[in-house]
DNA sequence: CTGTTAGCGCATTCAA
DNA sequence: TTGAATGCGCTAACAG
């Protein structure tokens, strides 16, 4: 243990200024606009700065220029990989825009209306994810006129909207399946829980629709892995039967893959089985899983730099930016196994 | 397009106490401390800023405060699991003690120093990932005396450090290795590229003098899938010679394993293979990948914690506080196959 | 229980 | 090119 950090007043721009011999003005000039002041000056305020330490305080400038300079993003929490490249691509672009970013996992919040309407008072703008957009507390934060983006959520039309393209993907991956002689598919995963989920769904319908068949109801579960482990021993007892699954995620399709795997059955030739999001695991499994890749990071670059212009006066785009996805081909919907398919 | 939203004023304080007809005073306390204030005049308040969209300005109060109640975490990058649990961990913690989290991944930025000297500007406190601490950026931060915690990085006197443990943990999963009869083990990963690496290759190093067998030197690669793959097909080509591999990570063995299979090679009858992390991907593959799992989610939140008792003039720990680490084993190493290993 | 008042640290006029 | 003065919105004494 040594002593305690003091956390006494700090530098501010009166100490540097005193130390220079300068007006605080002048501290504020090198520091906003160096090119104005006299070099010899600039140097004396410099090595001041560099002497006392001096750290801004930021809550000052942000009060002074009235901008907290700060985007806040709200997500569901941040296992996988789909959140974390969204957070990556919305905090990259924020950086690049030199605003920082205040993060929000609803997830783990008892009190999540709280919570955002903490966030919203250190942010000029708020990006929240799918459904949050209905809580009351977001609400408010758009009556207060701070701009709000819905990333994968409902279109309306009060918010600016990104999501990545679902519906038409789904139709596409829906008659893949069918092209590989697949008759009995089975969706599985809840369109209720998201509005991506819903669209995955309605593509799934579309595309039996365009081959006049019926499309069989949703098995609603949940995304956990076990839940997915559930659904396959409910599957190997007879309970559903299908030759092809198109799952809502990666997650659910891999642990139900697995389990039906390690059961004796095989994929894809017993069952087909497909899933969204192209995780890293999608890539090592064996057969290789036929997926949807989202260009995720793009959605939260997107995000970012809309706060960023909204702020700045843009008006908001009423029609949603819907961003494409690609389809991922692999073994498990029934492809022959390509070569070395490892790679991204 | 509908009209812009207007960046106009917004309700202040005062808005708001002129509308309850009260004194700006008494607006701060219903929002402060409910409790002092009269339920009428409570009420009055409560409504005005539900009638005007009250939206405090945080930087006002963090000025008066004189505290931004709000720590920063850098971090490089937020691929793979690590990070992002970490990260979940940090910011679940933080928000019980009522802080926000800025985040800042270190691995996009063109101008880090930059970067983060914004950041400083705006938290009472700092977590940083690994070597990131040798940053001048950061030893300025430390110098103004705010307190920063280094998250798996090198012991240091004057800061805080928390990490997992490794040396032990590898020494352990290496002696494994050993009993399962074999003799030529590799360590594939750099130990220079992070003080993790480097602890995991001394645990390496002494499970060999144990035993008193001559630790190979280790393969210096990065950790990237595909350095894995080209490492994997040098070791294909006859360039390295290894009855077990233990890898610094698990992007990286599971890569390795992965192309050695695809080219006939058996794992673990041929080759054995260990990683570290306990991804998702190692509890998929076949044979699962013997690892070793972190309390990474831990680790955040007691950086977190940390943080929020050095602001308020904790002592800085000087012996850094190491949390125990698990070895999963699975099949790779040569295990047999557990029944159903799927579920962590 | 409520109002008055004095900063918090910085950016930014406006003069000089 | 520099300095003096003002205000950003809020909290926290201090009085009443």
């Amino acid at each position: 243990m040594t002593t305690a950090r003091q956390q006494g007043p700090g530098a501010t721009i009166y100490s540097v200024a005193d130390y220079a011999g300068v007006s605080i003005a002048t501290v504020s000039r090198v520091i906003q606009r160096p090119e104005v002041v006299s070099p010899s000056t600039r140097q004396r305020v410099l090595d001041a700065i560099e002497a006392l330490n001096y750290v801004p305080v930021g809550a000052a400038r942000s009060l002074a220029v009235r901008h907290h300079e700060a985007h806040g993003l709200v997500l569901p929490e941040l296992s996988g990989p789909y959140y974390a490249e969204l957070l990556m691509g919305f905090e990259a672009r924020a950086a690049e825009l030199g605003q920082s970013v205040i993060l929000l996992l609803a997830d783990t919040k008892s009190d999540l209306p709280r919570a955002v309407r903490q966030l919203a008072t250190r942010v000029d703008a708020l990006a929240v994810f799918g459904r949050t957009v209905d809580e009351p507390s977001v609400q408010r934060v758009l009556h207060a006129r701070k701009p709000v983006v819905v990333i994968a959520g409902e279109c309306r039309a009060d918010v600016e909207s990104i999501a990545a393209e679902n519906t038409s993907s789904a139709a596409q991956l829906t008659e893949h399946v069918f092209t590989h002689g697949r008759r009995r598919l089975l969706f599985v995963g809840d369109p209720d829980a998201a509005p991506d989920i819903a669209s995955r769904y309605g593509g799934f319908v579309q595309a039996h629709r365009a081959r006049r068949r019926k499309p069989a109801d949703p098995v609603r579960i949940a995304f956990r892995e076990n839940d997915g482990t559930a659904f396959a021993d409910r599957m190997l007892a007879g309970e559903h039967v299908a030759d092809a699954l198109v799952c809502a995620n990666d997650e659910l399709a891999l642990s139900i893959m697995t389990r039906l795997q390690d059961a004796g059955r095989s994929v894809p030739d017993d069952v087909a089985v497909v899933g969204w999001d192209d995780v890293m695991t999608a890539r090592y499994v064996r057969p290789g899983l036929t997926t949807v890749r989202q260009p995720v990071g793009e959605l939260g670059r997107l995000a970012s730099e809309r706060l960023y212009e909204l702020v700045r006066g843009a008006t908001v785009n009423a029609t949603p930016q819907v961003l494409p996805t690609r389809l991922v081909l692999r073994h498990s919907c029934g492809c022959p196994p390509a070569g070395i398919s490892t790679l991204p």
